[in-house]
DNA sequence: AAGTCCCGCAACCGCTTCTAA
DNA sequence: ATTAGAAGCGGTTGCGGGACT
């Protein structure tokens, strides 16, 4: 199977897109859809290939792309969900529906990765770098202080591992339990999880976390049509999702985020025989077929557990921003406050107050 | 004001994965 | 089961603009 030729054919234009051509390739998407990329430059009048009409479709003009600077919360989100799986850009993408692969992983390596770097991170392996902690020059002290931050990535890090786990959970759980909700249009097929649905509980498919806070909550009551209540993150109101249009684009959408994380775990490999170590939790230390297990068994009682309980501990810090908490009081809010406030300080701690410089 | 450097981002390249015949 | 085409993905490049000298 030899690589599509469509780049390299005589007389296709590269390099910037111009708005006429812009304009080109919107209008006819919106008229007949995305089809078939080979067939659209042709079709849509566009001397491009169709490689270059997808990038430049699903990087900059479909409509459901947020553009400008990346909010704080967003940071943190890459920031976590890189440290668990790497430069995997689309799975991390799924968690920031409104951005694109491309433009998280030019982020990352524009700004993130150089501020992981100032504070001595390494940001391939997310562990404070060995000359970082040599070139200081107060040594134990300075030691100590690295030793401790590496402490504080660590837990971040396990922290969001966490939460994926417990996304997947909570989200499983519902599916589990609740019915009218038609589990052909919400399959999470993987070679560990396969999900029933009982008959008598109203569906609530609550997507918690990372990604923007879409929860399914509920349907109404007495009607046949499933009805889901969606609250996106940053927005005050519930909406109702009475179209089965909406729904099911929502439905699509914790699809894509479900099945991108079943498929991240499908590539982990872990041994779990030596006892649980940061490194055992990384990606590739994971064995596939345990996944199952250790996530309904150790793995989340574990890092939940321990959530929890740092969270309990922490409580009497405060923190204003981005406290994802609704003043409920709940262990989830509490627990997504502190998760959230310990990225932040390691993020924010500007190199002057850091103890590494 | 002119030249140089640096940074951010859009787009390309080539490999991998998916899908349908 | 095999194969070829299509799509997806991640690494990299190169251009444009702002900062600096």
């Amino acid at each position: 199977m030899g690589r599509s030729p469509c780049c390299d054919k005589v007389g296709l234009k590269k390099g910037p897109w111009t708005p006429e051509e812009d304009q080109k390739l919107l209008a006819y998407i919106e008229e007949h859809g995305r089809g078939s990329w080979r067939s659209l430059p042709a079709k849509a009048g566009l001397q491009r290939c169709g490689k270059s009409c997808r990038l430049r479709w699903t990087n900059y003009l479909r409509p459901d792309i947020k553009r400008g600077k990346f909010s704080l919360q967003e940071e943190q989100t890459i920031i976590q969900l890189h440290a668990l799986l790497g430069n995997r850009w689309s799975a991390i993408a799924t968690h920031l529906p409104k951005r694109t692969d491309n433009e998280i992983k030019n982020y990352w390596n524009t700004h993130l990765k150089k501020r992981l770097a100032k504070m001595g991170i390494d940001p391939i392996t997310h562990k404070p770098k060995n000359d970082a902690l040599l070139s200081t020059t107060d040594g134990q002290s300075k030691k100590a202080a690295n030793l401790s931050h590496m402490a504080q990535w660590e837990s971040a890090r396990l922290e969001a591992e966490a939460r994926l786990v417990r996304e997947s959970k909570i989200r499983s759980h519902s599916l589990q339990h609740h019915h009218h909700f038609n589990p052909s249009a919400f399959t999470l097929e993987s070679p560990t999880s396969t999900l029933s649905v009982s008959e008598n509980a109203p569906p609530i498919i609550t997507g918690l976390g990372v990604s923007p806070m879409i929860e399914f909550v509920g349907t109404t009551s007495g009607s046949s049509e499933t009805v889901g209540i969606v609250k996106e993150e940053g927005e005050q109101e519930w909406k109702e999702l009475g179209s089965s249009s909406n729904l099911a684009d929502y439905k699509e959408g914790m699809g894509n985020s479900l099945s991108s994380f079943t498929s991240s775990l499908q590539d982990m490999t872990i041994s779990i025989e030596g006892g649980w170590t940061p490194e055992s939790l990384r990606p590739n230390n994971i064995n596939v077929n345990n996944v199952g297990n250790i996530m309904e068994e150790g793995f989340t009682n574990l890092l939940l557990n321990d959530s929890v309980n740092r969270s309990l501990s922490d409580s009497g810090k405060e923190s204003d921003e981005n406290s994802g908490g609704s003043g409920d009081g709940s262990d989830y809010y509490q627990d997504n406050k502190n998760y959230w406030n310990n990225i932040l300080n390691l993020v924010n701690s500007s190199p002057s107050d850091s103890p590494m410089f």
